[in-house]
DNA sequence: CAGGATTTCCTGGACGTCCGGGAAATCCTG
DNA sequence: CAGGATTTCCCGGACGTCCAGGAAATCCTG
């Protein structure tokens, strides 16, 4: 039971006066020093329990040195991909009594650059960038101070800078077959905002997955669109002024996709019936949608787990001389947004 | 720029040393105190700059007593409704010199323990309780030591402890008078967890508007879900059973709201032509459905805003004797999710 | 220029914790 | 029971910062 007491010098100094022995011992007994004597520690931890007492951490941080803070910088936190990194990285953290010091950068460097100072400031062990490759200059001040850093996609190979390298490829590959299978031909793609890194992949390992079973991609099948909704529905805007309408859509993320199918409602485009529609992520909400979407999944949740032991590993110096490399794989999952193309004399119905 | 310096003590002591002042001096200097000459102050100026020193909080934290940290606690951070709180709530905290310790109890009393732990340890200068009413007995430590809180609807009355009240009522008012004004007469109600006060209160809520205007319930149209799209999916499915199906359903959140909108889809029942369907609390995703949904705003910015505030002007000593109480507004935004009752003869036929 | 009033700076301690070194207590051995 | 080897404990200092109080330097006034 917790005791009325109050007074504010609940401290270690307290405890020990309180149990009759020295700081020096409290601190051994808390910190389960195995040399302390069992009848006095739980004399000693029959005072705590009774004070409600709890170690001061900044003062552990002090004097140890290590902060147990580690910095997540994501780019949006409303951004459906991220919570659920957030959410395990947070859980594993816990779980190895480090504490997470959460950022979201809105695109905005100078959000960035105050994070990054913030960062500093409590003195992080270190900072994992998930901002999917945005490089970004104010992260200099980081390298400089030797804290270790995990990046995705992008990253220089350099001590203390670890990088989780992402198998685009492979989901986007089964993607594309898959859609050739359902007889695809015009198949178009919807690119995010190609000044980040991970898009521009993507749009790459598309063209290659294209070129690879010798299907043509007709450029102009090749819109560009900024990973959101809004930009999804624009993008697919787009593609409605072309001639020849594509049979097949692939999105860079799924909040693209959700917006192609919002479209397509508007315009009274039955999905999979007249148009198949493939996304990128597997954000939880695209199993939510009407119907719901075929997806290529990168797992946040392994994710997370990846970059949390990339910095862990750092910290107890087993790093890799020059940045440790993660590999995270994609494929693809099968819901209920592609189907047979179209043939173009006669659609045909949707069976049930 | 920055050095090259790399060596350890990159500390106030280093900066006097290389200024050729005192560290009181530097001290005054980097918090603004105003009686410093302006050349010295301009010497530590340049050498804080060259060697891209910042202070440690921890040590700050240490002699001043206060942390600058605030808690907030919410039960999901995957929930689309807790993000955008999280954004608001991190944004306002760092504009004013804070920081935000984050903990999502998965609904998990250990886990709630184990986040107030963490948050003592790291002398939290404050909580925001985001988690709808459950009053969590954990967090009678926190009380004990006088730490300010701030919670949603249900919360004592008691000095430090403030109380965010939200008026469920006017928001689904305006709902269920907006489908009895579409001539609907039979309407559903899935409810949350009803241990979770704000699920219960919305509830009430709901009947008594429909007596206000001289609706009946039938009890068989008030079934319970757990606010989560599953729920929503049984919950509904329990409704199709009925013999007389409702012509509208309002549900206690979103998800629910999504969920039926599943259920229906897979059902072949056409919204609104069929059913109409009212949500609650307007999360991002609600516009994004198809059709969009018709829901009841409780705007998560402002209530992220609110509860800041709350826990600052408790750090402040500008706080009520006895708990400040705050009020945030509901009302309905109408989208396209809701519409005239359908006939009473003819039934929505399931097609294939 | 003396004397006091200000301004401006520095010294020394404190915050709560942990660690190293040494002192005291305990045990074992012969 | 003496002597040494362990175990078990306490004292003093340190971490990086801020603050109180006092010393030194500067200014003003007569």
């Amino acid at each position: 039971m917790l005791a009325q007491y109050c007074g504010p010098p609940m401290d270690i100094r307290e405890i020990a006066k309180r149990a009759k022995v020295s700081t020096a011992t409290v601190s051994r007994t808390i910190n389960r020093v195995p040399s302390v004597n069992p009848q006095l520690a739980r004399r000693v931890w029959s005072v705590v329990e009774e004070l409600g007492y709890y170690p001061n951490t900044q003062a552990r941080a002090l004097v140890s040195g290590k902060s147990r803070i580690f910095g997540l910088i994501v780019s949006e936190i409303t951004n459906p991909f991220f919570p659920e990194i957030v959410q395990v990285f947070e859980n594993i953290a816990v779980q190895h009594g480090y504490e997470i010091l959460l950022t979201s950068t809105v695109h905005d460097p100078k959000r960035m650059e105050i994070s990054v100072r913030r960062m500093i400031e409590r003195r992080v062990e270190g900072v994992a960038v998930m901002t999917f490759g945005m490089e970004e200059l104010v992260l200099e001040d980081l390298k400089l101070r030797n804290v270790p850093l995990v990046f995705v996609d992008v990253g220089p190979s350099r001590a203390h800078v670890s990088n989780i390298r992402i198998d685009y490829l492979h989901g986007i590959r089964q993607a594309v077959q898959h859609l050739a299978a359902l007889r695809h031909e015009r198949i178009a793609f919807i690119t995010g905002p190609l000044q980040l890194r991970s898009a521009a992949t993507r749009q790459q390992c598309f063209l290659h997955c294209m070129e690879e079973i010798g299907l043509t991609v007709d450029p102009k099948l090749i819109v560009e669109g900024d990973h959101t909704m809004e930009g999804g529905m624009v993008a697919f805007s787009q593609l409605l002024k072309q001639p020849v309408m594509p049979t097949a859509v692939l999105c860079s993320n799924d909040m693209t996709a959700i917006g192609v199918m919002r479209r397509c409602h508007e315009e009274g485009i039955l999905i999979p019936r007249d148009l198949s529609v493939v996304g990128f992520d597997d954000i939880r909400m695209a199993q939510f949608m009407l119907p719901p979407l075929t997806t290529i999944q990168m797992s946040q949740a392994e994710l997370a787990r990846l970059a949390f032991h990339a910095l862990l590993s750092e910290v107890q110096n087993e790093s890799a001389p020059n940045g440790a490399e993660y590999f995270l794989k994609t494929s693809l999952v099968l819901r209920e947004s592609t189907g047979l193309a179209p043939s173009r004399k006669s659609r045909p119905e949707k069976s049930g």
